[in-house]
DNA sequence: CAGTGGTCTAGACCACTGG
DNA sequence: CAGTGGTCTAGACCACTGC
């Protein structure tokens, strides 16, 4: 088969059909693009899939051959596709088993969006963090967490403090908002009782999916409650980690404010 | 044509061709992988073509059906391999134009490894930042520089201090410390009279190409003379950035120790 | 208009996993 | 051994750039 290169992915039969548009959709705005390679369109329709939770978080999605069948389009074509969003992390490739949603619910890789490391070794060695929920609360959101979550001051959020420690050590605490209504019946009880990421938890519990985050990072000195969580004297300078989360489609699931000890851990970035 | 899957690229004979090896080399290792691509080997080639400097900084690299005469692969192959470098920004791909070796003189990103933005906007809206060099001295590697530029302790390196303004605000201090071979020549002069990115003029002047860096962040308090420089009150919490920056083949060519002054500023980072 | 990178296909074969 | 992802090829055509 072979396509005239402005075509689009024709409807599938049954439910896995999408639709036909040949070329750029309609009364489109001047200057725009309005171009999307087959590619794209596969790569669309696929996030649609993980977003409606087709598949489930750690399960193996169609082989490249049984989607390239469904989308009517060429091995290649998937295979591409496919590509990107591994490289996104939205999904993980494994040679002769098969393609399979990321979780964050892996041995492998226990933290995957914490960048504090122990100045000698990895996280792992210490063994996993202790945990301290310290409360859960519904509140209204203010106007800063509602202007990153993208809801309105007031609706209403839950609120999650907790202390992480390393090797007995207090290092990170932790303030996070998260919009109710996704995570309605969270409890401090249930994420006490969780052995395993908060992230996983809400995979598994929630259906929310964390994809991607950005922070913002800065040097601050602690207030008096700080410094009694983490147990460090007034003065004692602290990296403050501002984290937005997102989920599918770059909706915003998760407003944390992190505090960092850093005098035997360090933030790691790697440039490109 | 088609090549045994395990085949091999060759000593090219004149300077163009390539050669046929099969099977992996004799005597290996035992449990050693033991396999590696053509893409791979065609992009070790051009890997070795930037490094040796056969293509200046910023200048296009043939076309990629010149590329697949020369290696005597598909185009296909040059395709993935010169995928994988542009990925890593060690190549520029442009649509119609051709790909070039990526370079930090480029007005599009003036601060490719700086992940320093003010809290509005971003970093080109207060202009350039002011550049100040206190000074450029040439001294013997501390045990602690020589771990990090893998040399030994007491050869000579050259260090640079200096001190970045944004609208006028000093914002941060970099010392900073450079093998003395490859950046012979190098004085405090120079660096005053250069208008750019530094590792342009690492580029242009010394032939040293900073591919990627690895940094570690902390919070930290300056000392007083820290303070003096960057102008701010003894207790100020600063953002300590200890970059190692790489050239090609995993090649440390600078050490440099960051404050960063964030209160009107922020690191950004992404995760994924 | 020629030359570049970008997309898409079809088919062959290789490497890896598990039953 | 069948099934999966991974590599490689050859060829067609599209989108973008500049002369």
């Amino acid at each position: 088969m072979h396509m005239a290169r402005t075509s689009s992915i024709d409807a599938p039969p049954g439910q896995t059909v999408a639709d036909l548009s040949v070329g750029p959709a309609l009364a489109m705005a001047p200057g725009t693009p309005a171009f999307s390679p087959l590619y794209q369109q596969i790569k669309g329709l696929i996030l649609q899939s993980l977003q409606s939770g087709e598949w489930k978080s750690g399960a193996a999605i169609p082989s490249e051959l049984e989607l390239a069948a469904r989308y009517r389009v060429s091995q290649g074509t998937v295979r591409k596709a496919i590509d990107e969003l591994a490289v996104e992390n939205l999904l993980v490739r494994r040679q002769g088993k098969g393609t399979f949603v990321a979780t964050h619910a892996e041995q492998q890789v226990q933290y995957r969006f914490l960048k504090l490391v122990p100045d000698s070794g990895d996280l792992n060695r210490d063994g996993p963090a202790q945990r301290t929920i310290i409360d859960c609360k519904r509140l209204r959101a203010s106007a800063e967490v509602a202007r990153g979550l993208t809801i309105r001051a007031g609706d209403a959020v839950l609120q999650v403090r907790r202390v992480l420690a390393f090797a007995g050590i207090p290092t990170i605490l932790e303030d996070l908002w998260l919009p109710a209504g996704p995570f309605k019946g969270l409890t401090a009880e249930r994420l006490r009782s969780y052995d395993g990421p908060m992230y996983a938890l809400f995979e598994a519990e929630f259906g929310v999916r964390m994809v991607r985050a950005q922070e913002k990072i800065r040097a601050v000195l602690p207030d008096e409650a700080q410094c009694g969580m983490l147990a460090v004297p007034a003065g004692t300078p602290l990296l403050s980690v501002e984290r937005l989360a997102y989920t599918y489609n770059d909706t915003p699931m998760e407003l944390r404010q992190g505090l960092y000890l850093t005098d035997k851990h360090f933030y790691r970035n790697e440039l490109h």
